[in-house]
DNA sequence: CCCAATTAGTTGTATGTGCAACCATTTCAA
DNA sequence: TTGAAATGGTTGCACATACAACTAATTGGG
């Protein structure tokens, strides 16, 4: 039984996509030292959805980024301190703080986008237009099962 | 130029994988929680990596994980002082120290591969065999990317 | 044979993370 | 309307991580 289990595991895209998905983040974080952007992938990440959409309350930040509400309070006072992000509380529910990014982050994220352009071509070298729709269509399936 | 590369970045697998993979991890860390087993995701691909070869040398675990082997020495101090593996010096290398399940550290591990078994098909629910075994031939081609 | 370069592991420091306990504010139901 | 529950954020604590500087041991070229 634990036998038949172990081989089940060992057989599942579990071990597979934990493993690509780590090398891919210590792959990035290398390109953006190489580059000489000082920053972790973890802040780059907030700058791009930040990018996408700014002013999100941090709670917000917190749940598409999977972390903790806490992780994400030191984060960004870490972004803060390096004034690439501002806190601004929101007027219609004093609880709330909005996120933006600063002048300086905006600069700081536009910089890296060459730098995640050619990262992710590396990535996916030799991967065909089919095996990329693909992949991405299987991992929303992922995605959902996970959510729900 | 810099919205081409934006569009680019937002269609390439990086985005996906990378989310799909920490949601992952985030679901692994809370079935473990959830069943009692009381040990961190990292600590558990440790245990695992030793299941499949024991008394292996830190440095090659550090190699294997994509963690530093100075990351490595602290999660084997907390792994040791809680009793799941041992540090013997290699005598024929003194520099070397080999990492070794203790017995404790074993039955540790059998005892989280139905948790893993169980995560494992729940993620990859709705996948058919075909897609299951796509997306592991495409996620080996990127991880072949990312080696070399 | 010997010393410079390499390799394995540890330590200091700063940051990232989860969890529980906490405070302030808002919501909601009796 | 008001007090309990829910929500957004911070803090204390322990662990995870990277990086650089370090020690100890091994290797290799002269």
């Amino acid at each position: 039984m634990a036998k038949n289990n172990q081989h089940e595991f060992e057989n599942s895209i579990m071990p597979w996509l934990g493993k690509t998905g780590k090398m891919m983040f210590v792959f990035m974080a290398d390109k953006l030292k190489q580059h000489g952007l000082n920053m972790s992938m973890e802040q780059a990440i907030i700058l791009k959805i930040l990018h996408e959409e700014d002013g999100q309350p941090q709670n917000n930040m917190a749940l598409v980024t999977n972390r903790h509400k806490a992780t994400l309070t030191r984060l960004l006072d870490t972004m803060e301190k390096n004034h690439l992000v501002t806190r601004i509380p929101d007027p219609a529910d004093k609880r709330v703080k909005r996120v933006y990014l600063t002048r300086h982050g905006r600069q700081h994220f536009e910089s890296m986008i060459p730098v995640f352009s050619e990262a992710a071509a590396a990535i996916q070298k030799g991967l065909t237009e089919t095996e990329i729709t693909t992949l991405i269509s299987i991992l929303k399936k992922v995605q959902s099962n996970i959510n729900f």
